[in-house]
DNA sequence: GTCTATAGAGGGATAGAC
DNA sequence: GTCTATCCCTCTATAGAC
């Protein structure tokens, strides 16, 4: 009753580890198959190419981002403290192993010329700033600037510090984003 | 008197157009030799490794950045006009083709493994992040957050902004930014 | 200092046996 | 549906002639 872990998904959930942590250019078909234990023409039997197993990926992370923020939130109603918590969800996300967002790294390494990809990636960046954008909508606040502005802005400053994350392997710029924003709502 | 450009330079030349637009994993030594029109042994006895031909991008587009912005922005002296040119600057930046901060690319391709590559890039980022500390502290501001917490953020909003231009192909999120700080500063 | 030729490894993908 | 064997291409880098 061992080895439950259907060949597809050792496949993807391989994949999966090395797109993220190595690169998906630096990652070769063979160094998957070898730590997936699999043969060649069974990779190609589940997907019919490495692109195909790229969309995979994607489809994959933008779940599991989804999911994961809802069980991270999940019992909170005040907005403030979602927005809050939207945060320290990303600052969680950073914490194992320092490597960004998989969305910006995939358009980093091999552009926007594939359609599809590029629309899984704006679509989930668009979807994330939807959220925001309701979540500030709900907020009893009266600043200098109104409520979709400070929603996107703040999505920027989020996105921002997660790059700046990646490439100083601290999460310092996300602390300061929370206490920015945290003043705003006051 | 015509070829006056040095092998040297239109190696690097050559090279910077590839690994910017293509990325440096997807340009071989192959396809810069075939346009530079130079050998492989002369690209090999000006540049040791690949590795020291990226290091020599990054060094040129890290002079060639601040230049740039030198030029962008001479001129202007108070504070607030400079620090509304840093956004404009950025948006110009990105008007003839769309692909993005060259730094935060190449450590999405590569990670942080290279030490020297990842110095230079959070060196880059600093530098930048430094200047804008500068320019908030001369403002006469008086606002709920702290001069130097709201320069960082800027400097994280137009990080942001510029992914997501890189993103969607747009400059809308920059534009947004330049809308956010107007008001901030207002 | 620039050239040609080539090494040696690894890339993605396919064919055909079982 | 999983396997092995293999095709053809490209990669970075080196050797040695000129």
């Amino acid at each position: 009753m061992k080895e439950k872990v259907k060949v597809r998904d050792r496949i993807l959930n391989v994949a999966t580890d090395l797109f993220y942590h190595q690169g998906f250019n630096q990652t070769g078909i063979n160094q998957i198959i070898a730590e997936a234990d699999i043969a060649i023409g069974s990779l190609y039997n589940h997907f019919p190419s490495k692109n195909d197993l790229l969309l995979a990926y994607l489809r994959k992370q933008e779940e599991e981002w989804f999911d994961g923020l809802e069980k991270f939130t999940q019992g909170i109603s005040q907005p403030r403290e979602r927005i809050l918590k939207f945060i320290d969800y990303r600052i969680a996300q950073q914490q194992p192993d320092f490597y960004g967002c998989p969305f910006i790294k995939i358009i980093a390494e091999i552009g926007t010329q594939d359609q599809q990809v590029q629309q899984l990636v704006e679509g989930h960046k668009n979807r994330q700033r939807m959220l925001l954008q309701g979540l500030f909508q709900q907020l009893d606040y009266d600043g200098p600037v109104d409520k979709k502005l400070l929603a996107d802005n703040f999505f920027l400053m989020v996105e921002g510090a997660t790059v700046n994350a990646t490439i100083s392997r601290n999460i310092k710029a996300l602390e300061g984003v929370k206490k920015f924003i945290k003043k705003m709502m006051a």
